[in-house]
DNA sequence: GTTGTTTTTCACAAATTAAACATAAATGTA
DNA sequence: TACATTTATGTTTAATTTGTGAAAAACAAC
């Protein structure tokens, strides 16, 4: 498998080697940009890097500009490092959208346990934005049910519990199970109304209907 | 089987109690921590924890930053306690990779609820609850009944008792024992019930029907 | 407010299962 | 073998659960 690649911007040599150090021993490859313009420069003419490390604190650009100017255009997960971390400056940062803060100085240890965390989060993330089963694809960030080539259209709730049956495909759900999880654990009323969504459910889902399988006496299940 | 193992991080020893008392009436082991460095000791100490209950206001260490710590190492599942949620803590809570949110005050069926199913979630369902004897499988997680390449369709309460049988293979029943288990306790129908059930069964099974043995004068015994 | 949509409830028919029953078959015992 | 007891089985009945259409309630948009 290809190695991850991360981008590190700090106008420090010492700092950029000392990190680059430590993420090459754990097995990625590191690119160096020494200022903001030259890490937009190297991130946009090359489309596969997966993390930006950026220091806070440097000349002409500083990490936050930069920073603005990625996300402009990428959801690329980033990491500040930070020479002490107030709140203000998380604030800002989490509303730029920055994934992680490391503070200097830090612990090899620290430094990838991080980057591996950032990573395994925004991998994870993406794709579970998108669920599908047999032909049907469910992409949840847009609110789009597919059956086939068709676009079928759901309200909220329907688009929940199908939701939910294909994030639990295969596995037999009790009406209890479905009402906690669709609904909220605080939802008093009758469970019969499942039955209602699901009805609605088949006949707008055609063919496909089929997937959701009733278990008599416990509740239904989705199986392709 | 090993219980699960909960970490509950709360400066207040008074929500301590309280929510480890409906924890352990739930069958978890609880392990408690005052405050975050604790918690942080505790839980990179102990590798088994499953799940950390995180209290947001806490003096010195919040909420937050424990959260943050743990999940530069790591991805355990994280709820988190909170007087009233409002969207900014959501949107940093989710940023940081929360799984769920319980507000105070709450229920101590919600509280279980939701531990169960962040539980269930981060399992990837991919619990051990398939049961098996010679060539037939149960999965009870999918409510299947597999015979040889063959699957069977049960009726709820065949399921229930073919899987009790299963349980307790080369166990003589009798039909009282049968009864309150696969039946409630509080069911004071005839016995001979089973008979009419366990005959299904059988016929269901076609050969392995065999497997279901008549224990003369006493119940039944499930061996292959 | 009014209108339109979504969600929930309700009522009843249809489907399915569980339980009861009656009788035949099997088992154990004297 | 004969008899009493227990189990197997086919059938019937009762109970439960689900599907469905329509009405009511809740919610949003205008």
């Amino acid at each position: 498998m290809e190695k991850t690649k991360i981008l590190v911007v700090d106008d420090e040599s010492r700092m950029r080697k000392l990190v680059k150090d430590f993420l090459v021993r754990s097995n990625f490859e590191v690119l160096e940009a020494e200022d903001g313009a030259q890490a937009l420069d190297m991130f946009f003419a090359d489309q596969s890097i997966s993390l930006i490390i950026l220091d806070v604190m440097m000349p002409k650009m500083d990490g936050w500009q930069v920073c603005r100017e990625v996300r402009a255009y990428s959801q690329v997960p980033i990491i500040m490092l930070t020479a002490k971390t107030n709140e203000q400056d998380e604030l800002l940062g989490f509303q730029l959208g920055v994934d992680e803060y490391i503070s200097k100085p830090f612990s090899p240890k620290i430094l990838v346990a991080r980057v591996e965390a950032v990573l395994r989060r925004s991998n994870g993330n993406a794709s579970e934005n998108v669920l599908s089963a047999g032909d049907i694809t469910i992409d949840k960030t847009a609110h789009i049910v597919s059956v086939g080539d068709e676009q079928i259209e759901l309200s909220y709730k329907e688009f929940e519990l199908l939701a939910y049956f294909v994030e639990n495909k295969g596995i037999a759900l009790s009406r209890e199970v479905i009402l906690n999880h669709v609904w909220n654990y605080d939802y008093f009323g009758d469970a019969r109304t499942i039955d209602t969504h699901v009805k609605k459910l088949r006949s707008k889902m055609g063919d496909r209907g089929e997937y959701i399988k009733t278990i008599w006496g416990y509740g239904y299940k989705f199986e392709c």
